[in-house]
DNA sequence: GTGAAAGCGCTAACAT
DNA sequence: ATGTTAGCGCTTTCAC
């Protein structure tokens, strides 16, 4: 089974104790027999068994990222970024694909790992905060993405009010005066089959309510009303798009029907870099010109967005510091240091602004 | 810590081995007392240590997918795939982005996990054979991808010369001559400063060499060559584009400089469909138009291309089937079963035509 | 069909 | 500064 501490300790002519001491340096240990004991463990090439050290320990220096889908590159680079400082942390950093279902993020907040994980970090997009506030599980917990807001658990996403009001204030300044919202949510149809007790129905068109549960595009959606507002524009609800999902068929299809309308919109806010990347394409399908005749936002930066025809103006969130800070945190509860009370911290982001919004052919870099 | 086995069995009066038996069932346990012990694991919430099994058998249960790339989106589909499918063989999956550096590289083919992975899926993109063939570590490994061809190891690859040669038969079928194919590799300058024996300079322009051991380019490259030549086509070495890597970037740059080059290529074989989408882009730049004046084809048929503009056409390996297929030859190689020597399995592809060869405005879907 | 007990490799409490 | 030792919870002989 490879070397063991016992091994060690003989071969350097010392106690199991102070090898271990060594290797993880919890006590001080001599100069001389540092050295030596380091020695027997180059020669022999020993690594410390960690399902031994986890079992002795009671933790298993596992950390798991869940998230709706490992297929969304947002969530692919944010996952990059964790993963390193997982590493630089001595956890192993697991990824576990919600797939945007009800039923799994309600068994993975619950604790449906038991001890097969010291902590996680979780962007749910179907759980309400009532949901997380029942939750009993003592596994630590930090929360990062626009799912949840205002439980007792550390939190990290940006400030999505902030950001939608950039996004809008940029098509504003461009002249633009019928911003369509794409990815406005009501309740799921998963949810409201298993007895949702919020007006699920009530959906954007009629304006979210108090109540809906979906908060994340409830907040990019609210902030696009104050900054309308704040235009002097007004707020017209047939511009508000309502999708299932946030992927780029999300946003194909509900430009699709956007621009069948009437009075089509002069300018596209969506909900991420996905969604507008589809609503890119049905215009493009639609033979209408980006940006003269529309144009279009998202929010992520993905890199595909850089390479897109044409390139994606984007809101672009810090994801290397949300992905550093969400393992920084977790782990810090892990391991009991933060006297702190659970924060909600907002990493910064910008405005990136390319051909979908500025126009002209411009030379990718 | 949670409720232990022992607990389980004072509960149930029985004795621990027999409720090991109930959760395992490698022994026959008689009817009433596995259903006593089944109701005392209901009641109590039992779920085994996982630390405690795998000190004990020697194993970790965890099994790890080691990729160049997190944000290859190819990866990131094939991922989902493996991550399903070790789940339901009841093992963890961890990722690991190699960052398709040699380095890293070497490191995890020879062994630098020791104890915390019981076996490796890998997709090397700078080993050499050799380098796999010098492996001393006895740690299970399942290759996939081009990287490494002809070692001792299970390997899950789609025939690449053969879907080269669909690939390019299709834009021949389409009329093109000046068939470009963007995405040779030449030793990259690491592994040159690092001392390869090989001729790394003598790159694509050249022909590639016999020994040299970028093979995964190397195949598909050749497959262009054959298809060129059943085509009585002639083989023009300024067509073929050298790339240090395989993202959008290396697509692009490749295209600016075979764009300004006298005669310009009249269709782009992409290694993959970052290239392909990469090089999509410096043809908008250059405002020339998709298809008319230049095809282009990519291979992995990831979503974006289902997206971009115009749609592109690709060589469509089954994902689902390769990520499936590695996780179950690995776990079969961990958990001893076969008796099965080493295997190359070449899963299906096939060509899905669209706009970016077709031309033409077609829905997506 | 069931039980008793050894021990996987490690860490930490208690020595000295 | 270093050593001794008791388990962490489980699987797996070896008994019955």
């Amino acid at each position: 089974m490879g070397v063991n501490l016992k091994e060690i300790a003989e071969r350097a002519g010392v106690s199991l104790a102070t090898v271990s001491n060594v290797v993880n340096g919890y006590r001080p240990v001599g100069e001389q027999t540092r050295r030596r004991v380091q020695q027997a463990i180059d020669e022999l090439g020993y690594a410390p068994n960690l399902s031994a050290r986890h079992l002795r320990r009671g933790r298993t220096g596992i950390i798991a990222l869940a998230i709706p889908e490992l297929n969304n590159p947002y969530f692919a680079e944010l996952a990059g970024a964790a993963m390193r400082e997982a590493t630089r942390l001595g956890y192993t950093l697991v990824m576990e694909d919600t797939a945007a279902d009800r039923a799994a993020e309600l068994a993975l907040a619950g604790g449906s790992h038991r001890r097969t994980i010291d902590g996680l970090i979780f962007s749910p997009v179907r759980l309400s905060r009532e949901d997380v506030l029942a939750r009993t599980s003592d596994t630590p917990l930090v929360l990062i993405g626009e799912g949840v807001y205002d439980v007792p658990y550390d939190h990290i996403a940006i400030d999505n009010i902030a950001a939608s009001h950039v996004a809008v204030r940029h098509l504003v300044s461009l002249g633009r005066r019928r911003i369509a919202f794409v990815g406005a949510q009501f309740g799921d149809p998963e949810g409201a089959r298993s007895g949702d007790r919020d007006g699920v129905h009530a959906g954007a068109r009629e304006g979210v309510q108090a109540g809906d549960h979906r908060q994340s595009a409830h907040l990019r959606l609210r902030g696009y009303r104050e900054a309308l507002e704040a235009a002097g524009l007004p707020f017209d609800p047939a511009l508000v798009a309502t999708t299932a999902q946030f992927g780029r068929r999300d946003g194909l299809l509900a430009l699709r029907d956007l621009l069948a309308r009437d009075r089509p919109p002069d300018a596209v806010f969506g909900y991420n870099d996905l969604v507008a990347i589809g609503a890119l394409r049905a215009i493009a399908e639609a033979g209408l010109r980006v940006p003269e005749q529309i144009a279009v936002i998202g929010i992520d930066d993905i890199e595909e967005g850089r390479f897109s025809n044409p390139t994606l103006t984007t809101i672009a969130p810090d994801k290397e510091q949300i992905g550093r800070l969400a393992v920084r945190s977790l782990v810090a509860r892990i391991e009991g240091r933060p006297i702190s009370p659970p924060a909600d911290v907002a990493p910064p982001f910008r405005l990136v602004a390319r051909e979908s919004t500025l126009g002209g052919r411009r030379l990718v870099d």
